[in-house]
DNA sequence: CTGAAAGCGCTTACAG
DNA sequence: CTGAAAGCGCTTACAG
């Protein structure tokens, strides 16, 4: 109904030009103004509750001052909204907005990236098909956090969720563990972390002489549990550890335990990935892998930073940014 | 550095004029075009791989296809993040996109209806001024979920969050407990959804007759949460039964308990809010009340619906969207 | 120091 | 059935 305050309402307002309005409000570098006109300009915005409106402006420049993150079509887990939350708060004060996009493989939604047009493209989870990331480099968008790597590249040992599998085995190895299992969740749309994980947890079984690990889908339902957890304790060669896709399943493992009146770690050793504030309150407390959300978050931003400037990407992410935090289930 | 494709290209290369890529593109129901027409425009955005310029479209609009949905800034949690995603998936069929932004008291963010001009603005646990809202309105653009009701209101009882406070004292008041406590959370970013649903157990109490609640925050800690276990229980006039401000904190209050040799509900009955996944893996399983954010996505997209077609409101949220789940911990 | 004017990429009433 | 043209609200090179 109301027509929005455009800057010729300002302009009209402050006696002064609409460009004038424009050259108070970007603060042009080039555009000296006085500071009586600045004022009774900036006294008029006040005054009529101007803001600018992005389409004209995006229009205009060309550009957004959007991020773009997209994502696979994959439930909202802990991890997953700390890290975009903290990632907000990363961009905002440096005048970057983020904008969340899940990309379902079947539904034709066109190219956000085409639509929307942001500066940088953030992807997680590796949502992007070859053919999509190539057609957004085409256009001049940067991406990143590419590639087969989710959340962001760790050292050289690989995309971070392979070292979150290969931190999981090399604690249980370190604990003469030697026949390890694999608790999978029971959730397909997590399928490519699932993937990655479990590779990590592979290539580290590998590299350390151990067989293959025995991996058992565990449903968050005790009951269910309490029948892996029968399978993996089962001759010849029974599991002694279990590695677990993330802090619900392997609570889902401590109840299975518990059920059967077992107990980690004696029984079965177990350790988690993500570290959930419930981690700790667990019985016995869990053993898992801390992704520290702020640390990568913050990696993420210098990286939209650089390529927003042009700049070379800064030093991968210190692995720090993935830590083992030892309690008692493994 | 590619420019990207226009409809300029489009008509170009399809031998036609610019707007009638437009008008193929939109579909308008007053201009027919000639079907071997609008294959070669079709052929053409195909093969240029043309998207239409969201910003340009929304100022020749006027406006756009955008639901914001702005929040207060509280960390997200599972039933939030679970919410958020079910809306984004209610309303993506519509053509709607939603845009989230949390709104921080101190921050001068600007405003971002003026900015983004939405069809409608979806608000969640109250992150509006008054004055704010009244803005919104006068720019003509809807508001649901107004108010004091943070999610949604549910029937004439009141806001949902006071509800969810409610459900938690008639369990426990029907299973004969006299004396209730509170347990707050840690965490002083939840305000507003604390002082509701703590707001929902003292009016329940109040007119079951029952004393105040004993309210004492419980840090996610089982040591500390042992402590405020030994507060409650102290005489004279122990607390029985505690109503906890969602499932993390029932779980640290488990947590307490077991440190201390005690159980639930024997020693001290314990009833949370959310029903998380892990709720039916604690031990004993958490007796809470579920938010089927499913159910209140789809409601809110009703509203988002009918409001932009000036509608009067869908009938109020069945309140079987807040259910009791009894399992063994009250 | 300030303003008139072009133009970003669309949509749509109007003319043909 | 199709197109020429206006105009949405900005930014900025250019002129004064």
């Amino acid at each position: 109904l109301a027509r929005a305050v455009t800057a010729t309402d300002v302009a009209r307002e402050a006696g002064v030009s609409q460009a004038t309005v424009s050259y108070v409000i970007n603060d042009h570098p080039s555009h000296r103004i006085a500071p009586e006109t600045r004022t009774r300009v900036l006294a008029a915005v006040e005054r009529l509750g101007y803001t600018p409106s992005a389409a004209a402006r995006a229009l205009r420049r060309g550009t957004t001052n959007t991020v773009l993150l997209v994502l696979p079509d994959v439930p909202w887990g802990p991890t997953l909204a700390t890290l975009v939350d903290a990632l907000t708060d990363e961009l905002e004060p440096l005048g970057l907005e983020l904008v969340t996009r899940r990309l379902r493989p079947g539904s034709r939604q066109g190219a956000p990236w085409k639509e929307l047009r942001p500066l940088v493209v953030v992807c997680i989870m590796d949502p992007l098909a070859p053919d999509d990331e190539a057609e957004i480099r085409e256009a001049g968008i940067p991406v990143v956090g590419a590639l087969l790597s989710p959340v962001t590249e760790v050292d050289s040992t690989g995309a971070a969720q392979i070292v979150v599998g290969r931190l999981q085995v090399e604690h249980l190895a370190a604990r003469n563990h030697t026949v390890i299992g694999y608790a999978a969740p029971d959730d397909v749309r997590v399928g490519s972390f699932l993937r990655l994980r479990l590779e990590g947890v592979r290539l580290a079984c590998l590299e350390l002489g151990l067989d293959e690990p025995r991996v058992i889908q565990v449903p968050l339902d005790a009951r269910r549990a309490a029948k892996a957890v029968t399978q993996w304790r089962s001759r010849p060669e029974p599991v002694t550890a279990v590695c677990a896709y993330n802090d619900e399943v392997a609570m889902a493992v401590l109840a299975g335990l518990q059920r059967l009146g077992l107990s980690a770690p004696g029984d079965l050793a177990v350790v988690g990935v993500d570290n959930i504030p419930l981690a700790a309150l667990m019985s016995p407390p869990l053993t898992t892998i801390d992704q520290n959300e702020q640390k990568i978050a913050h990696h993420l931003a210098r990286r939209v930073i650089s390529a927003i400037q042009g700049d070379p990407p800064p030093a991968r992410l210190r692995s720090d940014a993935l830590t083992l935090v030892v309690r008692e289930s493994a």
